[in-house]
Formats: structure tokens, sequence, C-alpha cells
DNA sequence: ATATCATATGAACAAATATTCAAATGAAAG
DNA sequence: CTTTCATTTGAATATTTGTTCATATGATAT
């Protein structure tokens, strides 16, 4: 055993457990991935706008003044939620009209509200 | 209208759209109570623990010694959870042990992997 | 082409955060 | 009461993150 692993060792848990339980964890590059997608919701701003959208699509001027932001933050923003994959856009002229990805967002919001209401 | 308020208008928008879409955001306390919420999901660490409380109960030094972290890095991401009332624990002598506080935990890490893995 | 409008981008700064280290609880045993 | 062991706490540091500002795209109209 590596001076690393050997560092916070407990002497309650035998090697055999110490194997199951790293079984129970997703991979490391999934935990990231897992983390980074939450870390989205972790912002007051991206969710207003996630609660905007969630209403029908909307063009980033609109997101701006009707969160009273400047419209690079707000883009800024959209980028992030972008590349969670939590909204999609459509042009249409010179504008950007962004709309929710898909159905995740609503489920996970609303179980988070449960959570914070009880 | 004040200043502050138009700084960012869109001429696309009439007040009474403006007043339509602001009924459809939770106050703004609940959000800033929703994204402390969501960043307590938004660290691999703290995932970590998660998944594994997940297993069962476990006391700080187990968990410290599965991850490989120091007991005080752990306990640190433990108030967060524990703040977060995302766990629990009970004692037993000088020992803590520690599961999760309600099934929340399960179907919020749920739906984020089926996001990710999609 | 040039001007205009909507949005995106990059650098910079301030604020929030995770981990480390050293020190402090607090319970049990001698 | 002193020691030991598990855990917590607080301060310090390094990293990450959100917003601003100035500038760049990129589509449309003149």
């Amino acid at each position: 055993m590596s001076p690393a692993e050997d560092l916070y060792s407990n002497s309650a848990l035998s090697l055999s457990d110490s194997r199951k339980r790293k079984e129970v964890l997703p991979p490391e590059g999934e935990l990231r991935s897992l983390s980074d997608f939450f870390k989205v919701f972790g912002d007051a701003t991206r969710l207003k706008i996630l609660f905007l959208l969630g209403e029908g699509e909307r063009c980033v001027g609109e997101i701006a003044a009707l969160m009273e932001m400047s419209p690079s933050a707000v883009s800024h923003q959209l980028k992030l939620l972008k590349g969670a994959k939590l909204v999609r856009f459509r042009r249409e002229g010179k504008t950007l009209f962004y709309s929710l990805a898909d159905e995740h967002v609503h489920m996970i919001t609303k179980i988070g509200l449960e959570h914070i209401r009880e």
C-alpha cells in the first residue's frame, strides 16, 4: 500500500470493505460532469433564466430586461446553460431565441423547491 | 419608472408583459435558498460523500479513509451538507454516524446522472 | 460597402469557495 | 483530572466564479 493511500487510513475498515465501497462510487470523470451539471443550478441568476424560459422561448434582450441585468451578463450565463445542455436556441434574423432543452430542468427545480419548502 | 429599472429596458416588452413574467419567478429569497441548495451538489467531494452515505451510515473517519481525504476536509463538507439538511447524524460514544436525511438526494442525483449520460 | 442592431467574447476585478494546517471541543477510559 | 481519540473549528491560501466594460461578430437594411 502506498503512503498516499495510507494517509487517512481507518483501522475500522478492512481492505475488502474499502474495495466494496469504491465500487459504489460513479467513476471520477462522471462525478466531475455531475458536479459541473449541478453547479449550473447553483446560482440565482441562472435559476431565474431557467424559470423565465420555463414559460416559453425568450431572446437575450428580453431576458436581460426582465431580469434588469446587462445583455452581456445574461449572455455569459446562457453560454454556461448551453454548455450544460439545459437550453437550446434558434435564430430569427439577428435575434436568438432561447428555450429549455429538456424536461430535466423542470424535474430538478421541482424537487429542489420541494426540499427547501419542507 | 426609475433609471435603474430602465437601464436594460427592451422595447419589445410591454409593461403588462413585464409584470406577467415577474409573477412567474419564485420570490428572491426562495431563489437564493434554491441556488444554495444546488450549490451543495455542485462539488465532486460532496457528491462522493452523498453516494457513500447512500449505502448506509458512516462515521467521519470512515468517509475520510474511503475518500483518501483528511477528516478535517470531510468534516467541513459535512457541515455544509448538514446545513442543507441533506444529512443527519447520530452519536455513539465519540463517534458521529452520518446518513442521508431524505430521499431528495437520491432523486436529484438520479436525474442528474440521467441527464449527463444522454 | 457602411451603418445598425442583437448577441457574443475576452480580460480584469471582486467575491465566493475548497482544502490545509494548527488548535479546540467533547466524550470515554484510566 | 488527565489522556486519548473522533470530530470540529478558524484562519490562511489558492482556485473558481460572476459581473463589468470594451470590443468583436454576424445578420440585416440602406
